[in-house]
Parts: C-alpha cells; sequence; structure tokens
DNA sequence: CACGACTATCTAATCGATTAGATGGCAGGA
DNA sequence: TCCTGCCATCTAATCGATTAGATAGTCGTG
C-alpha cells in the first residue's frame, strides 16, 4: 500500500491557526469537559473547517482506552442467514456510533480463536460471536481480557457468555403442528451433521413430538444447498422420499426444492416442506418456502443491547411461522 | 459497555519481567530493526509469555502511522451477491494480514460518504469500495486524505480511482449466442431502475446486440427479488410475457422464477431464462439457472492487489457461462 | 481598593509502542 | 597497554488527543 503523502491535520495544527491551545480545541471539538467562551469556539471551528481538520480516532484511541470499535467473528458471511445477521448487528452498532471488525472464520474453532486474538489486540471495546457448531469458548478467551462478549444465533455450552437466540423450540412446534393440520402423520426431519447449537434444539424438539412414531426419519447432510440437492435426489431414486420434511435451516430447504425439481417431483402435491430458518431468501423460492421466521433484526438488536449492558438478559425471541406455499396451503 | 477491569501487561511490564529495556522487547517481539542476543530474547519471549502479553494495536498504530485495518463500503451486506463478494475481500485482506472494517451504506450516496468519513478518521490503511448505483466519489474523498482506495464491481464515472469489474460485455455476448443457439430470436432484457454501473455496461451490450429487432423488450423494476416477482404475475396476466429473457442480476431472476412458478408458466419450457450474476445461488433454484458467472474471488483478490499496488491496473476478468437448466439445456 | 470567587485558557503529563542516538563492554590489532 | 570497532542494550523523543492542575483575567462586594 502506497505510503500517505503529506502529513494529517492535527489538533495542534488547528490550535495554531486559531491561536489557541490544543486544550481549548479539544475541549471544543468534544463540547467538553471543560466550556469555553462562544468567540473562541467560533474561531476554532472556523480553523479546524478551513483546515479540515479530522480527528485521529487512533490518538484518542490511546488516551482513552476505548475505540468505538467491535468485532463480529462470523462463521462466513457469503451464506446469506449469516449475511443478514451481520447486517442487522453492523446496523445496530452504528446506531450507538460504534465501528464493526468482521472476520469469517468459517467453521474452524481454530480460525475462530485467532480471529479472536486478533481483534483484541486491535483493542475493540467488545465482540459480537456468531458461533457455528463446535468452536471454543471464545467469548471466555475475551472476558479473560476484560472485554464483553455476546453469543448470537448459538452459544458455547458451559460457557457464562450471555447468549441470544430464537425460541427454536417454539418454532418446531409450530411447524409441527402446521404439517399435522395438513393431515401429515409421519414427519421427517433434515439437519446438519451434528447435534450441537440451536439446530440441535430444533432437532431435539422435533424428536420429542414425533416419539413413538416409527415413520419419522433423521435425515442429515452437510449445511449447504448443494449437499441437500443431493440428498434429495438419491432419496426420490431410492423411492424413500418422505412425504412432509421440515428442514432445519433455508440452505437445506432451498437444496430440497432444487433437487426435488430436478427429478420431477412436485412441491408442495408430493412433498410438504416447511422451514425453520426463514431468511429472506424463502420468500421467494419455487414454490415460496413456509418457515419459521427467525426474527434477525430483533436477535441482533438485543446482542448489541446485551453488549452495553442496556439489558441484562436476553428472551428468546419468538420465532413466528410463516405460511406460503412449501407446506400445500393455497397462495 | 463495561469498562475493563484490569490493566492490561504493556511492553514495560514485560521488560521489567526480563530484565531488560523496552527497547529489546520491542526489538525481539517485531524481529527488528535490531538484534538482540539468544539468551536475551529466550528471557523475553519467557516474559511475555508468562504475562500473557498482547502488544495495543492501538499505539503501535499511533507511531508507525498504519493500522493494518482497511474499511469495506459495501451496499448491503444481505444482498447474497455483496455477501460473497465481502466475504472474498475479508480472505484477501486476511492473507496480507490486514484487518476489515465493514459498513453497509445501503443505496445512499449520504451514507456512503458519512461512512468513509468515519473509516479515514478510523486512520483505515486503504478503502475498498462496492458502490451502488448513482453514489459519490467516494474513492476521491479517501484519496484525498491520502488514503488508497479501489471500486469493486462499479467505478465511479469521472472519478480517477482503479475499478475492478468484470467483462460484462462478454458476458452478455455469451448469453445472447447462447439463447440464439436455442433457436430464440427476440430476446428481451430486465435490469433495474437505472443505467449506471456495471448493470448500465450490460444493458448497453444487450441494446447494441439487439438493433434492429423491433420486439426486443426492456423490463425495469426495482433489485429485488419481490419486485421481480410481481412484475412477472404481472406481465404473464397481460399475455406479455417474453419467451426467452436475459436478467441484470440473480435477484431479478430468482424473483422471476418465484413469480413464473406462481403463475404456473414452466421454466425452460415457456421461459428460457439466463442471468448475469452467477452467484452460489443460481447453482440450486428451480429450476437451476443458467448464468455467466461473475468471477468474484478474483475480483476480490484483484482489488485487494491493486490496493496494495501489487499490481498496477485491474484487468477485466472473463464471466463465463455456465450452463444448467433454466435456458433450456438438459441435465 | 483589595480580596475571594469565577471564568477562560494554558501547560504539561499521559496512553503504549517504536526507534534513532547514546553508552558500555569486550575482542583483536598495533 | 591502548585504541578501534562492533555488538548488545539503554535512554528518551515521538505519534496525536485528552485532561488535571496551574495561571491569568474579571466582577462584585465589603
Amino acid at each position: 500500500m502506497t505510503k500517505r503523502a503529506d502529513k494529517p491535520i492535527t489538533l495542534a495544527d488547528v490550535a495554531r491557526r486559531a491561536g489557541t491551545s490544543t486544550a481549548v480545541v479539544s475541549y471544543v471539538i468534544n463540547n467538553g469537559p471543560r466550556p469555553v467562551a462562544a468567540a473562541t469556539r467560533e474561531r476554532v471551528l472556523a480553523a479546524a473547517a478551513e483546515l479540515r481538520y479530522r480527528p485521529n480516532r487512533i490518538a484518542r484511541a490511546l488516551r482513552s482506552r476505548t475505540t468505538g470499535v467491535v468485532g463480529l467473528v462470523l462463521p462466513d458471511a457469503s451464506n446469506p442467514y449469516f449475511g443478514a445477521l451481520a447486517r442487522h448487528i453492523e446496523q445496530a452498532l452504528e446506531k450507538r456510533d460504534r465501528l464493526t471488525l468482521v472476520g469469517n472464520a468459517g467453521y474452524s474453532a481454530d480460525r475462530q480463536r485467532h480471529l479472536t486474538e486478533r481483534f483484541l489486540a486491535a483493542q475493540v471495546d467488545g465482540l459480537v460471536i456468531v458461533a457455528a457448531d463446535g468452536g471454543g469458548d471464545v467469548a471466555a478467551q475475551a472476558q479473560a481480557a476484560g472485554v464483553p462478549a455476546v453469543y448470537v444465533h448459538h452459544g458455547h455450552p458451559g460457557g457464562h457468555a450471555q447468549v441470544v437466540a430464537a425460541d427454536n423450540q417454539a418454532a418446531v412446534h409450530e411447524a409441527i403442528g402446521h404439517l399435522r393440520r395438513h393431515g401429515h402423520r409421519s414427519l421427517a426431519f433434515l439437519t446438519g451433521p451434528s447435534d450441537e447449537g440451536p439446530v440441535g434444539v430444533r432437532r431435539a424438539a422435533w424428536a420429542a413430538a414425533v416419539t413413538g412414531d416409527p415413520d419419522a426419519v433423521l435425515l442429515r447432510c452437510d449445511y449447504s444447498r448443494g449437499a441437500a440437492d443431493a440428498l434429495t435426489r438419491h432419496l426420490v431414486a431410492e423411492g424413500a422420499m418422505p412425504r412432509a420434511l421440515i428442514t432445519a435451516t433455508d440452505e437445506h430447504a432451498i437444496g430440497v426444492l432444487s433437487g426435488a425439481w430436478a427429478c420431477g417431483l412436485p412441491v408442495p402435491d408430493r412433498l410438504a416442506l416447511i422451514s425453520l430458518d426463514g431468511t429472506p431468501e424463502s420468500a421467494h423460492t419455487a414454490p415460496a418456502l413456509s418457515v419459521t421466521e427467525q426474527p434477525l433484526r430483533a436477535m441482533a438488536e438485543q446482542a448489541v443491547e446485551l453488549l452495553f449492558g442496556d439489558i441484562s438478559a436476553a428472551l428468546a425471541a419468538h420465532a413466528p411461522l410463516v405460511v406460503r406455499r412449501s407446506c400445500g396451503c393455497a397462495a
């Protein structure tokens, strides 16, 4: 990266121009902590404007020990669920005048730890962690350094950091209830390879609700459209495709839709489908997905409030059932 | 945000523990600029490890005038195209040991400018700008402050910042050629409300290729699935739906697919479709979209290389045609 | 007219890491 | 033995903003 050419304007430059000390300039810029005479204030403001002075937040951060920057650890921003969540978190932080440092940790505990370490070195004021299955307790790592941290979407079992998540159990019950009202008695469930995190909660809620049903099938594949697509084609070819399915994520649901289309399996006529994420994606698939909609915005806002200590505990937000076409309801 | 409780370990603490001056500790931590005796180096390293010393990058930044942080200005991270691009950019920066500050400017020139201002105050070492239609020339704003900046996806007309974009014109030609080989003579084009940026290039390339064809229809709607969905339903209801369509973005294509499904219009039989983005989304729609695939990763890497001065000009990257189902080709 | 009580400003220490210049010690050559 | 060089290390200035403590003016009152 090319070196910056001209030296930037400093507080001292403005002070010189306005004929005051650096202290009064600082008082003017920050409206305090001491008052400044109106006339002087004018001169300072004018000088700052003329020189196009821009306060150096790094210097301020060094002195005040707070950077106004919050770190956001994500699994993968290109997954629309996490992308949307990230966007809402960034917005909630922006509203509080904080900047957001992001990092994608993928699904690796190591990279998660490494990223957190770098954020801590950068002196972030706080950390929002969107954890994937099986990471370490990075919030503890941050808290050991005196930096507040909260989890969103997925907490660390045994850790004592706050966690913001939707009420997944209620969501699953709504989905199951709805499909049963459509007359389905046997409900399959498609989830990821492990049972950690909110996805595990979802699976457990399903399992509890279908105990006693010998036909209740548990399917698993990676969290990707491609994997769900392939699995669907395979099941259809084997004649083993269930008639009603709940998917743990939209990625799964979209992959199933794609596989079903490729096999000529009509949805919802031959396959009723409800997904448990409800990202904005789900409204415009073919057919449109019925979902329980994770309140991403509310979750993001709660996480930030928690981080700032504005609230002391997160409420499990309700994930309402949004009925569209894939469950079998009419348009 | 709660204040941090215990005072952090500083270089001076390590020096005291190791029985040396702060200078040697610094030399050890940074491997230079002066050599340190092996025995001393050991002692310093040991002391640092015992105290769990973590260098304060803010202090380092103040002194060295470089923060190791790059700002990334996005329109909207929850749009999967931008989300995926953001992810690749973050990764390319990470590879060079830089942290990424993100901000979503929406589609507002004002918020774009505001965000840039904040990034500059935070002393970013550089700026990667993914601009939406109609923003101001924020790269110029950065360069005036001596901070290098590059545009990705969309440059600013008249600005003299570097721009990384795919070869959209070639992509459009490939798409048109492919649909013509399917026997379509009349090709419609769906784009956004304005003709700025790469989308404008795409539209212009289409317009040039279909001059003389009185049936070539230009359609416009907002960059959202919902808008494209609604437009499609409307056109089908009016009997005005074209038989072959190129969409400027995947968002448009997905909306069209969704609308077509809802109207019972079969794709590709009654509507052949090619989209010009080719995000990962497009592989798992129903039916799978044929696209010209924007080389997001290559674009992200070029942008970062450009920012660091590793290359002096961007090559318009090729956006290959990926044939799937929506154009009418068989699986 | 002088003194306390303010008000408006200035001076200078501070945050933590970097690094040029100063210093001390030891080896080898004259 | 003394000097030159070199190596390892130390001292202290520096980056830019913040802010407590010191210092000038100003006003009112006894």
